[in-house]
DNA sequence: GTTTTAACTGAACATCCGTTCAGCGGCAAA
DNA sequence: TTTGCCGCTGAACGGATGTTCAGTTAAAAC
């Protein structure tokens, strides 16, 4: 045997991806053989490396892809003039972005460590001009004395924790919505900086 | 060759378990092999099931202890009269013993899904046990109108969420001691809260 | 000084791992 | 109708995996 019916190099590429993606997420990339993620997609485990040249490059590329999106998708997102309306804005982008790739988030904080040591510095140097993007708001509104806040690179690495939180308990369908989460936490958020 | 001079059992066992659990919270659990454990340890990989039945147990052991010992020292802990005092003693103690163990707590927030449904369950149940005290914490503080919180459920996911982020960041001899730390998040988690 | 026992070795078990590659079937262009 | 090649198979590679166990030795008990 060898190929089926049809054309699938536009199909297998993206779902290796996506079924990697979901396997690492469940498992942990060490747990997941490739033979399980070819059997996912419904292909031999050799057909894997025509999309990628190792499991490695194959994490390396979620991440990756993960945090491009990330910054981009924040660079277009639309935040109002002061540095009030600035935090709300990127509160609620997180908490809605984060939640709308719960696996890609998961893997984002827990495989780091299965990266060779310069794929590492990539992905760390995306996640830390992240973080910087939430800093630089509340360096604005510290200088422009709307916020209270005893050290903003505290202030910052707590607060992405908080709202990063949300992914590991979120369950669609749950008590409270996901606009309504966004609200509370938004308060919460607002309250801590001391706007 | 057989046992080496000495006897070693005592030493062994807590050996096992401390270097088990710096190689997991390095490299992740199905990462690590038996062998490299019991070469940290300096014992052949068969001698492990001396002292554990297998892999699993080992890391079940590790987190069942972690809990058990994270309830424990809160249990213990003095706390002061009212809600915002106990607030603050939570604060403090939460970020106390969790850099004191960032390695079980790495473990405790990553390696869960690597236990069979029975052993999930009971370390489930510990995390939640803990999350309750802090939510029993954030109720009485509402009832006696000292915190204003739109969602206590909410606020303990967020508080805790928080928190435990700093075990991800904070490295000894960095630019803020410890203290003052916790001083900076518990700033921030009094405002948070409205108190 | 002898016996017993606790602590560990080292080899073996079947199975799985990531990765490579010659070969083949189905499709499109000529 | 033939040719060429894309997408994939299936077997194979050396080595690692968790776990078991008969055997061995140092120390403890008598």
């Amino acid at each position: 045997m060898a190929r089926k019916t049809g054309s699938h190099a536009q199909i297998t590429g993206p779902k290796i991806r996506s079924e990697a993606l979901r396997l690492f997420a469940r498992h942990g990339f060490a747990a997941v053989s490739m033979r399980q993620i070819a059997a996912a997609v419904g292909v031999q485990a050799g057909a894997l490396y025509l999309y990628t040249p190792d499991k490695e490059a194959l994490l390396f590329d979620l991440l990756k892809t993960h945090m491009d999106e990330l910054l981009e998708a924040w660079a277009g997102e639309p935040r109002g003039a002061g540095p009030v309306e600035a935090l709300e804005a990127f509160v609620r982008f997180h908490i809605r972005f984060n939640l709308s790739r719960p696996d890609a988030v998961f893997l984002s904080y827990m495989e780091l460590r299965n990266l060779g040591s310069a794929n590492f510095v990539m992905i760390e140097d995306l996640r830390k001009a992240y973080e910087r993007e939430l800093e630089e708001i509340l360096i604005a509104g510290q200088q422009a004395k709307v916020f209270a806040i005893p050290d903003t690179k505290l202030a910052t690495m707590a607060l992405i924790a908080m709202l990063t939180g949300v992914t590991t308990w979120f369950r669609e369908g749950g008590r409270l919505s996901q606009a309504r989460i966004a609200a509370i936490y938004w308060d919460m958020a607002r309250k801590a900086v001391g706007a």
